[in-house]
DNA sequence: GCCAACGTTGGC
DNA sequence: GCCAACGTTGGC
């Protein structure tokens, strides 16, 4: 039977990782986070073939420049046992491993990036988790209806 | 570079 | 379990 198709957003520092970056690599582990409600819904809701807004975050301008989906499931975050990484973590063991990640494929890079300001700007999305003030969390969930307008405003289709 | 908002840590 | 201090995120 068919699972409920699910979308999220995932923010990344283009200078750390891009769109472009994952275009070229076509697949990446998604490593390096470190906070419990991210990595909780990493774990916990994300499945195989959800949709993923990515968004550039620290960057002139912000904003989703693309999309990705899921392709592995959550496992633990090799980084955070690597002693050279600066996402090691000295509490985290092999047998109990603290931090997990999923994998994520690219599907499509917009042609023009949809800006935070533009997001800000468009009054059916009042309500989106990533315009709520002070939100700083690098995945959050996306609603159906949310998606649908962002791939609109991006001229795709949906 | 500033700073608001939020998360984490650790003393008590 | 409280909460002050500190660290991080991320827009501006």
């Amino acid at each position: 039977m068919p699972q409920k198709q699910q979308y999220w957003l995932m923010k990344s520092e283009p200078g750390d990782y891009s769109i472009s970056d994952l275009e070229r690599d076509t697949e990446t582990i998604w490593d390096g986070v470190r906070n419990y409600q991210a990595r909780n819904l990493m774990r916990d809701a994300m499945q195989v073939g959800d949709k993923v807004l990515y968004y550039h975050s620290n960057a002139k301008p912000p904003g989703v420049v693309g999309i990705a989906e899921v392709s592995k499931e959550c496992a633990p975050d090799p980084t955070q046992f690597d002693r050279r990484s600066k996402y090691f973590d000295q509490k985290s063991s092999k047998d109990n491993p603290r931090w997990e990640c999923v994998c994520i494929r690219h599907v499509q890079t917009f042609e023009e990036m949809i800006s935070l300001s533009q997001l800000r700007g468009t009054t059916s999305l009042e309500g989106m988790a990533l315009l709520r003030k002070g939100q700083r969390l690098s995945v959050q969930p996306v609603t159906a209806k949310e998606w649908k307008i962002v791939l609109k405003l991006a001229g795709v289709k949906a």
